[in-house]
DNA sequence: TCGTTTGTCTAGCGGTGCTAGGCTCAAGTC
DNA sequence: GACTTGAGCCTAGCACCGCTAGACAAACGA
């Protein structure tokens, strides 16, 4: 029995390796470097060991993905509770996100750029992508506005800054004017 | 002399059904079936003459990101010349910009998910990104509110556009609320 | 007519994600 | 304690990728 529950933690162990080193590596030298090979090389199993833990890159993408959500939940929840207002609320809500967005791109990436294989905005919706979402609705439902669905408004909210945050860190807008348009956009689009 | 100007002819014929080539293999089976075997089988020639067109596949997915930015360009300025208003003008600006995107993902994907080698945002930003930007410009700019710079407020606004093109497609949000997302974000964002 | 140049192709390199099949060794049985 | 079994892991290899070296044929200019 006991020789049964050390070999499942072994295991589980191996897999949080498995994502940790995924993770570590994309951010290092971007998801391209992610090759399987040399990812099975840094957490010194063989190839196939990979497979036995998910069914293959993609998996391993969208578990990096799930971390990375839970991770953003709390630093999303960490930034609103400390500010005192539902305006500077949104403000530290809008920061919140571009930060984690700029400072975990790799994860950003598997989130919402790549294809982890997970499914979005539906019933078997991983919970972990649903309580993000939660966690942005909980700030931003007060700012919606009158007759507005909290919901409606927080999925518009989440888009501009899904906008900000891609085309900013693809080179798409010019990186110096980043904060002017944070203030633009909580000024215009959040009702408070 | 002659001669010369035939051939010059047939190699940009051919360089340009390179390019229509490569968008209408991704737009049927999506940009990761365009691969320079296929490319190359579809047009006729073997794979290294692709090569002495362009530098590699990154520069035809570029091409292709041109040709669509031109086009959209095109679209967004029919959409807006035919609108009455600056407030009709922004929302008929927002709705050809997020039909283009849907109905040529491939064309999109190109201009802002893939890495076709172009510079955004500077000097050298090739001249079709430019005047697409420019074609939101004309439109977004009477929309920008006092003291707001134009520029700044247009990219703020395609962000916003951006983030819903994208999110909506990878299904990240509900396909269903499309339209009401396109009003409130108009709503809320421009001041007509 | 004879080099020379230009254009294209075949073949292949090092890499990718993924898997079939065999080996090793620990656990369970007599 | 010897034997069987099966889980766990690895080696080797598949088909494909982007890209390129070098051979070859056709067209050109002298």
């Amino acid at each position: 029995m006991s020789v049964q529950e050390r070999k499942e933690r072994e295991r589980s162990d191996r897999e949080r390796l498995i994502v940790a080193t995924a993770r570590e590596l994309a951010e290092q030298q971007g998801w391209d470097a992610v090759t399987t090979r040399r990812l099975a090389e840094r957490i010194e199993y063989s190839q196939p060991v990979l497979y036995s833990h998910f069914r293959g890159k993609r998996e391993i993408i969208g578990a990096v993905a799930l971390d990375g959500a839970a991770e953003m939940a709390a630093a999303v929840r960490a930034a609103t509770a400390a500010a005192d207002g539902p305006r500077t609320r949104v403000t530290a809500l809008a920061r919140a996100y571009l930060g984690f967005a700029e400072r975990n791109p790799a994860v950003y990436d598997a989130m919402f750029q790549l294809d982890g294989g997970l499914t979005f905005a539906n019933e078997d919706t991983p919970e972990p992508l649903k309580d993000a979402f939660a966690a942005l609705l909980e700030s931003l439902g007060e700012a919606a506005g009158d007759g507005v669905h909290p919901g409606l408004f927080t999925e518009v909210f989440w888009a501009s800054l899904h906008g900000l945050a891609t085309l900013t860190r693809a080179g798409r807008l010019p990186p110096g004017d980043a904060e002017r348009r944070v203030e633009l956009l909580v000024d215009r689009l959040a009702v408070v």
